[in-house]
Formats: C-alpha cells, structure tokens, sequence
DNA sequence: CCGGTTGCTCAAACCGTTTTGGAAAGAGCT
DNA sequence: AGCTCTTTCCAAAACGGTTTGAGCAACCGG
C-alpha cells in the first residue's frame, strides 16, 4: 500500500507538498499537482484513514440509529433513504455506521454510540413530535440532520418536505374538482410528518368550509391492507355518507383503496376521486396504477444528497440556522381524480 | 479528553509504561497498574481510536452486509442477529458498520467496502449453496466468519447449526409416534440451511422407509400465510392421503398451519401433529401457541458470542480450520405432536 | 537597485497510541 | 565482591497523515 512518503520519493517532493497537492490547496502549483495526481494513481495511493483521522481529529464516520418496530421489521422507506444517503456520504468521504436499536428509550443509542467515540456526527429521522433526540445531541454538542422536521421551527439542520402543505395542495386540488366529502387514510399519528399531514388537512378542509367527522380521519401502517380495510368499510356507507374522494398516506394505501373500490363496483374516478402522497420507493409505479394515480410527489432519494451535504457542512462549523431546508411536494395529475359525482357535493354534517 | 501523556505526567511515569499497564501487559508491577487504572478512571481517559488503530494498523471495525430483498424488506432473522452481534462484537472492542445491498452481484457490496479501506473483516450471513463470498474474500485475504454453512466441508470460519440434524430428529420424534405421512414446508431453496434441512429430511425418511411425494415437500417464505396455504391445501385431500404430521421450517409457518387445522375442524395433535423449527425470535413464543408447539430449539441470538469471538481470533491470527463450530439444536417436545391416529399409518405410494 | 509582495516548496512539529531496545535496580548465586 | 538473571521502567522510534513557519525565487512598482 503507497504511503503520502512513497510517492514524495517518487518525485523528490516533500510529503507536505504531496499532502496539499492531493487535497487540492490553492499554494501547490497546477503542473506538480498533476504530476503527484498521476503518481498516486500509479502507485495506487489509498490515505490510510486512522492517519488522517489522527491528524485531522475527526473520524470521517457518522451514525445512524435504526429504530426497530415490536414486530422486528424495519421501516419500510428506511432502507430507500439509507441506500441512497449511505453513497452520498460516501462521494463526500464520510462513512455511515448504522446500529439497531428495539428499547424504549429513544437516546439511549444515541448516547451508547457517542460512548465508544467514533463518531463525528448523526443522520436523525423518522422524527416523532417534540423529538427529545435534537436536545439530547445538542446539549453534547453533536453535530447532526435530520431527515424531517420534530417542531414548527426548529433550532438545528434538517431537510423535509413541507407535510402541511401536502395535504393542503391534494385537498385544494380535490375541492377544485367540487368535492366536498374528503377522507384521510393518514400515517402513523406518533409521526411528525402525520401530525403536519393532519394538520393541513384540516386546515385546507376548514379553509374550504367542508366539515370532517373523526369517523373519515383514520390513520394507520402504510400497508395495502390499511388502504383496503378503511376503504371498505366507509364506502359501505356505514359509517355515515361516504367520501367522495380519499386521500392516503402512501402509494401502497392508495392501491388498497383502489381494490376495495374496484371490489365494491365503484369506478374511479367516476364514483370515487384518490389520491396519495408518494415517496417515489422502487417496486412501486403508482403511473400504472389502474387507473394511473394522482399523487403529490417527492422522492425520498431526493433528501439523500442535500442531507449528506447539510451534515459536511454542519461538521465544516456552519451553523444550524443555515441547514434548513423544507422543500414543497409536487403535484402530479393523472387519472385516479375527477369531478364530484352529480348529487354527492354535500359536505358531512357534523353532529 | 485525557491522553496517556496526562496520566503519564500525573505519576511521573512514562506513557509507555501507563500503556502497558491499561492494556494488562505483565511487565509492569502491580501497584503501578493499580495506581495508573485509578488515575485513568479518574482522569475519565478514553483511547483515542484513531491512534490506537495508526499504531496497530487495525480498525477495530468489522462489516456486514444487509441483503435486501425485491420488496424491499430484510430477513426478520437478520435483525435478531444484527443487535446482539452488535453488542458481542463491542464487548470485544470492534464496531460493526452495515451497508445496505439490494443489487445482484453478491460479491460486489463487499468489494465496495473493502475499497473503503475501513475494514478488519467481516461477518458473513445468510449463506447459499456455493456461495462465491467466501472464496472471493479468502483470495484477498479477508478474515471473515460465517453465521451458518455454505458447502459440506467449508475451508472458512464458521458458527451455524447442524440443519441436516434438525429435520433428521424431528422426523425420528414423528416416526417414533408411528408417523409415516410426514409432510415438509421447508424455508426458501436458494437459502444453504433449506437445502441442508431438505436432504435431512430426505434421508431420515428414507431410513424410516417413508416415501415423500413432491408434492407435500414445499417450500415458502417464512410465514404464517406460508403455512396457512399449504396446510388448508394438503389437509383437504386433493393433493393425495393428507399428511399425520406436518414439519414447518419457522414458528410462524406453524402457527399457519395450526390456524388451517383449526379452520378444517382438525385437532391438534389428534388428528395432525405438528413441529417446527424454532430461531427463539423474540415476540413469538412457541410455547404459548395452541396447543404449545413441539420444536427444535436453536436461539440465533447464541450465535453472537462464538460469531463474534471467533472472529476476534481469526483477526489475530488463529487459522479458519480452528475456527468451525457446528451446534446441535435442542429437541423440546410440547403439545403439538402426538401418536399417530388410528388408521392412518401408512405411508404415501410413490406414484 | 531596493523593499515588498506573491507563488511555491520544504523541514519539522504534531496528533495519541504501540512497540522496541535498553538501562537501572534488586535478587540470587558463587 | 562479582556475576547473571529478573523485574520494572523509560526514551525514542514508529504509524501516516496534516499543519505551521520559514525560505527561496521571481516579480512588482518606485
């Protein structure tokens, strides 16, 4: 293995000269850093890691906790994001560790990985509302992103989608399109992002002046088989007038949904108007859905590269209040939405 | 943070003496190792890393690699494995760093890390027959051990249970009853340990003199609908004389099958006896299903320890031959298996 | 011609461990 | 006392990078 020395000698260049040379310092000139570029190429020059960590005092690795459900599997939109962030870091020379974690207590592996000292920072997500996570870490001291947003204004570096303004744009788009009676199949409610779904559901719907019965306001794992049971049982009817359009956490929901319809005999969008949100995973196409659904769109993988390059920063000394991005969802018209059916504009009554 | 040279100075000692006597080396007298621990305890030193594994030439951290499958989702057994190893592998001073794979190439995820340049070594999973990770790491001279058995004879380090064994005792336990109609939900075939378990299962049978049909030797994901399925289709008859006794290859595909049972009216173990493999996941007690299930018993969390002190010694130098252990599984006999019913032991007729 | 700037390079110090090669002190033996 | 072993410690040399401070040209304007 070529050391920083081998290819010093190699040239009659000073270490010191091929170390800025290779991390691209402004005082070396164009020609030798060419020259010690080729050489290292050559000679198949790795930097020994443990050296440059010693010399720099960082580690050049950051964790990640993954939390673990009772049921031991893991989320499923965990593993888009960590494939994607795990090469992102890489392209910036960071290494991302990863530990499991199943207790209750949300720190604890938090402050188990700063104990064995490696880390130079943290990867958050999946935050819950008032997240004690960003206390904790601020407070030592820890440098870290997270993925989603735990408060209204937080005070450290996260990247997220705005949640409120998903459900405000799916609701504006469906109360254009005259419906009135507008369900949701929601995340799970110890979500941050739900809490902000939920919130800007009722506020769109509010703003609209539609009334929604807690009956028509459920929430549940992103399974087809939540989209599947819930859509069933409110478009029986039994639960009081049913929705004219359902909007759902996940593009998997929305299938259930769909197949609940299609059992029921109901057309979409001709008897029913749905929609999703979609986090754009793999495996699943909601463009062939049939019929193609409409969706607001905003791909996970997207908040891969801003949050490895928010974290690079972050660990550069830029201050949180910098590292704050909330991005908005798009909005993607297909053919699972349509006009209100003719004698179903009522809005629900509320008792 | 305190260095050894704050220690050192604190005694009056040199810092390599206040090394050696932090790393229990026997050339250093009592009361000086006594007084520089105390002092170290004092002080709250910690070894910087990073100057441990310069001086060493180690990383101290070992990798494994997360397989995950089309649908995104990874083994359940996986995790199980993954956090107690984690804390075995700690013990041992060594952090354990995943990256997710979710391409074809099985050996490339390994390469990429190994580029990285980060590593020790790795823990191996999930094997498949002829499985190219090993000879691919061994001809780089990787140390690695494996969690299970790839090949009859493996040139490599190892920790797994002898598979061929665990469907040899369950069928004794059955034939011993009077069993003959033994049927095998076996896990996933392009998995080692199902090949393993199948030729078992094979050749215990045909000891007893019991011909298998193909079809009651199935295979299936690892879950209750696995089992559910099957068991509600051989137990109907149509398939030929339905099996007395059905072996399942995990505890959820057994609680399938007692729910068909159940469903078709079918007592358990008056009219059908049941056994299951049994990884001691947490969150499933075979012992509480009903009736309380017969199994073989081999927790994946006893793994960890030998996994991970295995490849401790294999990092220091012991050679793989050394280094293969095969466990037996434990046989613990419940309710769920009994005589086999009256007028029904004879065998199936190969066709 | 001179003082000052700029561009490029180098030697040396440093990061915090482990490990090597002695050396001093004491013990045991003749 | 002289000699050889142990025991116990130390100074110094790694490990392979990064960073500092200084030096040497060449170039600038005056």
């Amino acid at each position: 293995m070529a050391t920083l020395r081998d290819i010093s000698t190699e040239l009659g260049l000073s270490v010191a000269t091929v170390s800025r040379a290779l991390n691209g310092f402004p005082e070396v000139s164009l020609r030798t850093r060419d020259r010690v570029r080729e050489a290292a190429a050559r000679l198949g020059y790795r930097p020994n890691r443990s050296a440059q960590r010693l010399a720099t005092g960082r580690s050049g690795v950051v964790g990640m906790i993954v939390k673990l459900r009772a049921d031991m599997s893991a989320d499923q939109t965990f593993f888009e994001v960590l494939t994607t962030l795990t090469a992102e870091l890489a392209a910036r020379d960071l290494d991302l560790v990863l530990s499991v974690d199943q207790g209750d207590d949300p720190v604890a592996p938090y402050e188990r990985m700063l104990e064995r000292d490696l880390l130079d920072g943290f990867v958050l997500n999946a935050p819950v509302p008032d997240d004690p996570r960003p206390g904790f870490l601020a407070a030592r001291g820890v440098p870290f992103v997270m993925h989603g947003q735990a408060h209204a204004a937080p005070g450290y570096a996260f990247f997220g989608i705005d949640n409120a303004a998903v459900s405000a744009d799916a609701v504006d788009l469906l109360a254009s399109l005259g419906h009135a009676r507008i369900a949701l199949i929601n995340g799970e409610p110890h979500f941050a992002f739900a809490a902000d779904r939920e919130a800007g559901f009722r506020a769109a719907m509010a703003r609209e002046g539609r009334a929604v019965p807690r009956a028509f306001l459920a929430e549940g794992p992103p399974s087809e088989s939540t989209g599947y049971t819930l859509a069933l049982s409110w478009l029986s009817g039994r639960a009081g007038p049913r929705p004219t359009a359902i909007l759902c956490a996940t593009t998997p929901v929305a299938a259930g949904v769909l197949r609940a319809a299609r059992d029921l005999g109901l057309s979409v969008p001709g008897d029913l108007s749905v929609m999703a949100h979609d986090d754009a995973l793999p495996n699943i196409r909601p463009a062939h859905f049939s019929p193609a659904l409409t969706v607001t769109h905003a791909p996970l993988r997207d908040a891969c590269a801003p949050l490895a390059e928010m974290l690079v920063e972050h660990l550069n000394g830029a201050p949180a209040a910098r590292l704050q991005t909330l991005n908005r969802a798009g909005l993607i018209v297909r053919a699972s939405t349509g006009p209100v059916p003719k004698g179903e504009e009522d809005p629900w009554q509320i008792p």
